[in-house]
DNA sequence: TAGTGGTCTAGACCACTAT
DNA sequence: TAGTGGTCTAGACCACTAA
């Protein structure tokens, strides 16, 4: 059966042009161009898990067929997953779903790197983990209700067993059922890759806030520096798909030997 | 006359298939797709000034015949040289150069956000104008050698009548010669639209590295804050085509009022 | 109405990977 | 050798803009 419902295309001889068909017979009236009801069709199948982080997705040829589109069609829809680090293309292999058990994906979200050397993973330390009713400030970060239940977890990171990173996390309490700190020590690795791997939930993008603040006693001690240190701040609300936020992330940085690293372009 | 060396193309009914040509006979054994060799083309005539910021650039059909290429392989080159930025494509009218003298352009390096309500444009004020020869670090930094000539500019940038960024700038003597403190005072806007249309010199892409700081005496005093507050620092190397260096920035960002934004994907 | 970029198709061949 | 993504072509029609 055709997924799409009802493109302008007849016996497939006839080229369907660019007519961005419309959903149905008096249906949505929502025009959009043909790859991208494809490209959204394919993440409908990344984000309900048909095709699970790390597998190989389709071949283009056979997804042509499946849509009743050509070829060219698909790829141009799998192109803009493939910019979008949705998944992966690997010439002669196929088209794999991204995840964040690779070492490339470890720091895109990691920016903080060292003045000098070779960037290292950190050492997790886990400070504290509890359930908590959301606070009306993260509540509205995650679009939850206040009062709703998140789990909050703290860590402190180590680079080369210096302290560095001080995270406090809140993670929406009916996705992460059952993190607890047990499972957070043992997991070695990104947090991200347990999420993807444990919750069925994978970060897809975030936003971040950047400020500069002074250390408080409590961060102080913890990073081993004098209070009052200026420390970098960033404040991160992380989405899984369709733009659902699914993680507040507050970092203080030390950055006496770290930098952010930003790219502009 | 054909200006790709000898790609394999006949009478222009074989298809050229993806057969990465080679640079002449016996020349560099240099395999590139048709489309990363045209886009080469294209951006030596950005980097030329053949086609100036802000300008129309011709046709896909026209590009098309001139490189006696199809059009969906002109279509491939512009489609990345958009994606860098570096043109615009528009629906009807054409394919324009980008240019910073762009509402969209402004705030694409000014990553300084208004903690609430919308963004403004900063007020300028110069602080200083000199040429120097350039310190080690910063020769080293704009790919120099030390001692060559650098101007030296220092500035404040208020936002809604409050200083708020305290910035340093570097900038080859040989590129930027003859940018005066009248120059800088009198022009309004971003001062990448000063360096692109004064100088030739367009930047389309930098690359920043973070910190935070306590604020010294002077910059307390500028800013309007008590020493030692806390202040995002940040060092950034811009460059124009061909990855050429052109300016070493380090802006010392107030942040109470104030985030640094950034987006991952 | 003419010209531009945007979409879609069909078919060919290439480069790479695995069997 | 078969299958995958990568490149290239040729031609059609659509959506948008401006004269």
């Amino acid at each position: 059966m055709n997924p799409l419902p009802s493109h302008p295309q007849g016996d497939g001889n006839m080229p369907a042009g660019a007519s961005g068909s419309t959903a149905g017979a008096g249906n949505l009236p929502t025009f959009s161009p043909l790859y991208q009801q494809i490209k959204a069709l394919l993440t409908q199948s990344l984000q309900s898990g048909e095709w699970k982080p790390g597998e190989l997705i389709p071949s283009e040829v056979e997804l042509a067929a499946r849509f009743k589109v050509s070829q060219g069609t698909v790829r141009k829809a799998i192109d803009e997953l493939a910019a979008e680090n949705l998944v992966m293309r690997r010439q002669g292999k196929g088209t794999f779903v991204s995840t964040h058990h690779e070492e490339r994906a470890h720091f895109r979200f990691l920016r903080l790197m060292p003045d000098a050397g070779v960037p290292h993973h950190p050492d997790n330390r886990i400070l504290d983990v509890a359930r908590r009713s959301a606070p009306a400030e993260v509540a509205q970060l995650l679009d939850l209700k206040a009062g709703d239940a998140v789990i909050y977890i703290r860590r402190l990171m180590l680079f080369d067993g210096a302290p560095t990173i001080l995270e406090e996390l809140w993670l929406p309490g009916a996705i992460f059922k059952g993190l607890t700190a047990e499972r957070l020590d043992q997991y070695k690795g990104p947090m991200y890759g347990l999420f993807e791997s444990e919750f069925g939930t994978r970060m897809i993008r975030a936003s971040e806030k950047i400020r500069a603040v002074g250390a408080d006693a409590s961060a102080a001690e913890l990073l081993g520096v004098a209070a009052a240190t200026p420390l970098l701040f960033a404040e991160r609300v992380s989405f899984t798909y369709g733009d659902k936020a699914v993680e507040l992330r507050r970092g203080l940085y030390l950055t006496a030997h770290h930098h952010y690293q930003n790219d502009l372009s």
